[in-house]
RNA sequence: GGAGGGGUGGCAGAGUGGUCGAAUGUACCUGACUCGAAAUCAGGCGAUGUCGCAAGGCAUCCGUGGGUUCGAAUCCCACCCCCUCCGCCA
């Protein structure tokens, strides 16, 4: 959510920086409700401060066992007025509000423009693609080995969905637990993010509540992206679309002490996307599915350190390609192709063989105050005040992409795959996967 | 699921219809004392919104939402959450 006084004072500004990512601001609705609010507020509020002085003088005469009948038949008289100017405040904040929250964030003035994803800029490349002759797709790879089974995954729940077993499971489970077996990936992932770079794991729940939605901009906005579980009580909860939502929500609503920053926390939950809207985009194989896996970076911090954050998160990102040895490339995005929270975006995009191109496996953004805003996150600043801190995150990585990106680069002639070097530690000491 | 208890400021904890945004303690800030610190003493110290050039004023907020009343932290209704015990359960 923006700040209402950034839209009172510099209107035009909004405008402008909206219109980069595609957004028509209308100012004159803005105007026209600011307007209403202002004039019920002040009306309504100066009611109250009347009907307020002539209660507390009720109570002083009634404590003197004097006669307030006077000044009774009088504050009887404002009930109406009062009334009427409350119920038409009531009825228009709402709508004040709604207003607000469907606004996105403002861009960063580093953020290049453009219309959509082709104005996106690369910043850097890291590693050289393998020559591979007639490189093979996962689904190929996986499948001939026994450890892709997308029938199984549509049988039992429907399209977007996958079954991994056997040695592909465990490189899967490789690339994603902490602690579940005696080695994993994901506990490389998550050593490398808890033990180098000073994220603390934490493990939340995977359904959450429209509060939490709302707080970090999926909701009211984009609720078809989610599914939804109906509660018995009439109430609703969903499915986490990214570990983002409940990791950043741990700060809802809370005041912290300006000394506990930045917080840092590192989650590995499934996530869960309907994909509405992209019926036919990336229907073979795994890179759009309705359940994934993913490693997710969370930072909070002071508003003068979140750049630098974003910076550094995005490279802790990287380290684990880098680790990987996976070939992939920095992109910024666009002012019209940034999601509605983001005030800038890096995606790191890493080397399909088999697509011969870059594909998304992380989404790093600064958040600025905008969840911060939406969730009420504040600390205490140097004059000991609340102040809205920002938030950041970042896919640290995609599990499920990483996979495909493993198979796919790491393919051998006869379809056998060798797993990377820093993974054998989790697999067993296993040098390579091949059929049977 | 059953029974009981409870949700008040950063924290602890008073307050059961009126001068209560709320005692007190603690934390925190400022000053005094000190070489400095601790201790002690004095003062200050909630949030949000809004009006105003400013000084400052006003409104709202005591789990949430309704209601009663001239007036609600306080009374009524519903809901949410937490704690204790019993039952059930991975």
């Amino acid at each position: 959510m923006l700040d209402i006084q950034s839209l009172r004072t510099n209107l035009p500004f909004v405008a402008e920086r909206l219109a980069l990512r595609g957004v028509t601001l209308d100012t004159a609705a803005f105007e026209a409700l600011e307007a209403e609010r202002k004039r019920l507020q002040v009306h309504t509020q100066d009611l109250q401060a009347r009907r307020n002085t002539l209660s507390k003088q009720i109570g002083m005469l009634k404590g003197k066992g004097e006669d307030a009948s006077a000044v009774m038949t009088e504050v009887a008289g404002l009930g109406d007025a009062l009334k009427v100017g409350e119920a038409a405040l009531a009825e228009l904040m709402p709508r004040f509000d709604a207003f607000l929250e469907l606004i996105p964030n403002l861009p960063h003035e580093s953020v290049p423009v453009g219309k959509d994803e082709t104005g996106n800029v690369e910043v850097l490349r890291w590693g050289t693609p393998r020559a591979i002759a007639a490189p093979r797709d996962h689904v190929d790879l996986g499948t001939a080995l026994g450890g892709l089974d997308f029938e199984a995954g549509v049988k039992i729940s429907g399209a977007r969905f996958t079954v991994m077993k056997g040695r592909i499971a465990r490189l899967h489970r490789a690339l994603t637990q902490f602690m579940l077996d005696l080695h994993t990936l994901t506990q490389f992932m998550l050593d490398l993010h808890t033990g180098e770079h000073g994220y603390t794991e934490v493990y939340t729940p995977y359904l959450v509540n429209p509060e939490s939605m709302f707080g970090t901009g999926q909701l009211p906005k984009f609720e078809e992206d989610l599914f939804m579980v109906p509660r018995s009580d009439g109430g609703k909860l969903y499915l986490i679309p990214t570990a983002e939502v409940p990791v950043t929500n741990l700060v809802r609503g809370e005041i912290l002490a300006g000394d506990s920053l930045p917080l840092k926390f590192v989650a590995h939950t499934p996530c869960f996307r309907s994909e509405a809207g992209s019926y036919g985009k990336d229907t073979r194989g795994m890179i759009r599915q309705h359940q994934f896996d993913k490693v997710e970076l969370v930072q909070m911090v002071r508003p003068d350190q979140s750049w630098e954050a974003l910076e550094q998160l995005t490279g802790h990102a990287e380290a684990v390609l880098q680790k990987l040895e996976l070939p992939y490339r920095k992109v910024a995005l666009c002012t019209g192709d940034m999601g509605f929270s983001a005030a800038k975006t890096y995606d790191l995009e890493v080397w399909l063989p088999a697509q011969n191109t870059y594909r998304e496996i992380s989404s790093c953004s600064n958040f600025e105050s905008f969840q911060a805003r939406r969730m009420q996150a504040r600390f205490r600043n140097e004059k000991n005040k609340p102040e809205l801190l920002h938030t950041l995150n970042g896919s640290g990585l995609a599990v499920g992409r990483t996979l495909v990106a493993v198979l796919e680069n790491y393919q051998n002639e006869d379809g056998s795959i060798t797993v990377p070097a820093v993974l054998r530690p989790w697999m067993g000491g296993a040098e390579k996967i091949s059929a049977a």
